[in-house]
RNA sequence: GCCGGCAUAGCCAAGUGGUAAGGCAAGGGAUUGCAAAUCCCUCAUCCCCAGUUCGAAUCUGGGUGCCGGCUCCA
């Protein structure tokens, strides 16, 4: 597979190709762990999901890493903003170190229900403060930063690039500039390191006082830098992240390291609910609980967002959701009815067809995870199968070790969660039950026997040559 | 005001120069004791206007609308 990704950087789809051969470095901006995450952030962790399961399936060796931020950010660029982390932990009168915990735990969970592979690192921005330090430090030594009172600013006119991520020009920000001018930066778009605040509540003593935190955009330069080393291949993020967030992160990190420093940068659009932005006053900031409550798995949820491309605007709605699920469900089924007329592994080469269908797959993955044009295959192929192709024991192996394949991307099938086993057996002699109900005309009964494997994920189907069943 | 991006059927969504993938929903028919299972059939000219071209959803220009950024935010 030649995988073409959508750089940023560049504004074009172009080849990937590794630092260090076969290998894959990732690092993910991840949550800002004061709230619950709603399903718009799912989106972004679920790209990197599917990125990473991508080159895994590529053949790389993949070393993927998120981080959390857990500290610093304010509420304002002007200085006098607060921390919202700290707000929030006012609000609702906790620890702010409790309400880290609190919303990393839910964090967590939604990730393991959303069936998102573990990353291999989720590094904490309060976890690396020492190396933050260190960058901070290195950067005024270099001459990029300059401390004043106990902060430490990084000049952005020291960095040349400043601007290449997001199009931005440093004199159109200064001319549309919101913010208030802060006397003690040398440039108005000089942006903080370390910062000092006595009432802050997570606080750190440094060489620079005793009372300080890190700045806006350092904890992602150092963390990746710890685990992924100076250079790296691919940096996500959503689609707000672009500026200020990488763009700074470009420059602090640039300046140090005198090098290019990410190869590929990725951003996912934001989702949509009901054709707009979401909002707490309209009230349409759904959690995954809220989806669950509807009665969707989130599994659901994951098969909604990962059919679409990632850099499309996607929007949400009950509907929708409600039309991805169904989707699911009938390539579960699928996979069901491929299993009851499988018999044992294949070797690929076995079934044209499929070897067909692998390649249109994977061409479309390759082209920047074109997600849509990938899953067309899989339904084609489930088309082709309802209507009797496929049908020898060793071309319905094959389909099935092609579904499990794709599943191994997409991941949308997960366990057979919930339902209750039964043995062939059981469920022979439970059909066979039915069966003399039905020549009983007791169809009430028949019903009641057909609900009931229903639940227990057994299809019954009614054909010409009697009865034919299969598992979900 | 400045910088990005998007606009395809009832809904979700591929396609970036050769005459509209796929999913969901819907309607008609088959099968069935019935059926949420399955099969067959039906369902768009691609936001608007003007260009380029033998030919455009796909390129250019101008609109309109929406999203992101210029302030923390996936």
């Amino acid at each position: 597979m030649e995988l073409r990704f959508r750089n940023t950087l560049t504004g074009e789809i172009e080849p990937f190709e590794p630092i260090e051969e076969g290998k894959v470095g990732l690092y993910h901006c991840g949550p800002t762990v004061y709230a619950r995450p709603h399903i718009g952030n799912h989106r972004a962790f679920l790209f990197a999901d599917l990125l990473r399961r991508v080159l895994e399936y590529a053949g790389f060796e993949v070393t993927q890493v998120m981080n959390l931020t857990d500290v610093g950010h304010l509420t304002d660029d002007a200085d006098e903003g607060e921390d919202k982390l700290e707000k929030r932990a006012r609000r609702e009168k906790i620890d702010p170190w409790d309400l880290v915990e609190k919303v990393s735990e839910s964090f967590f969970t939604d990730l393991a229900s959303l069936a998102v592979m573990p990353a291999h690192h989720y590094p904490r921005a309060t976890g690396h403060i020492p190396e933050m330090l260190e960058m901070v430090c290195a950067l005024i030594e270099k001459g990029n930063a300059y401390q004043v009172g106990e902060d430490v600013y990084f000049h952005v006119p020291s960095f040349a690039k400043y601007g290449r991520l997001s199009g931005n020009k440093v004199d159109n920000l200064e001319a549309g500039a919101r913010l208030e001018v802060n006397p003690d930066k040398k440039h108005p778009s000089d942006f903080a390191l370390w910062k000092s605040d006595p009432d802050h509540l997570m606080k750190w003593e440094s060489q620079f006082g005793p009372h300080g935190f890190p700045g806006w955009h350092i904890e992602c330069s150092a963390m990746s830098r710890k685990y992924l080393g100076d250079r790296f291949d691919i940096h996500t993020g959503g689609e707000d992240n672009i500026f200020p967030h990488h763009e700074c992160e470009i420059a602090q990190t640039e300046a140090l390291i005198e090098k290019s420093w990410v190869s590929t940068w990725m951003h996912t659009r934001f989702l949509q609910v009901d054709g707009g932005k979401m909002s707490k006053s309209v009230g349409n900031v759904w959690t995954l609980d809220d989806v669950q409550e509807r009665g969707f798995s989130p599994l659901d949820f994951r098969f909604f967002v990962l059919r679409t491309h990632y850099r499309g605007a996607m929007n949400f709605t009950w509907e929708a959701l409600k039309g991805a699920a169904e989707a699911r469900r009938n390539l579960a089924d699928f996979k069901g009815r491929l299993e009851a007329s499988a018999h044992g592994a294949v070797n690929e080469g076995v079934c044209a067809r499929i070897d067909e269908a692998r390649e249109l797959f994977q061409a479309a993955l390759a082209e920047d995870l074109n997600a849509s044009a990938a899953l067309a295959v899989l339904f084609d192929l489930r088309s082709d199968f309802l209507q009797g192709d496929l049908k020898t024991a060793e071309e319905a192996s094959a389909a099935l070790s092609f579904l499990l394949e794709v599943d191994g991307v997409f991941g949308f099938l997960g366990p057979d969660e919930g339902i209750i086993s039964l043995s062939d057996e059981e469920v022979e002699s439970l059909i066979a039950e039915r069966e003399e109900a039905r020549q009983s005309k007791n169809f009430q009964r028949a019903d009641e026997l057909r609900a009931s494997l229903m639940e227990a994920g057994i299809v019954l189907e009614d054909v010409a040559e009697g009865i034919r069943w299969h598992r979900i």
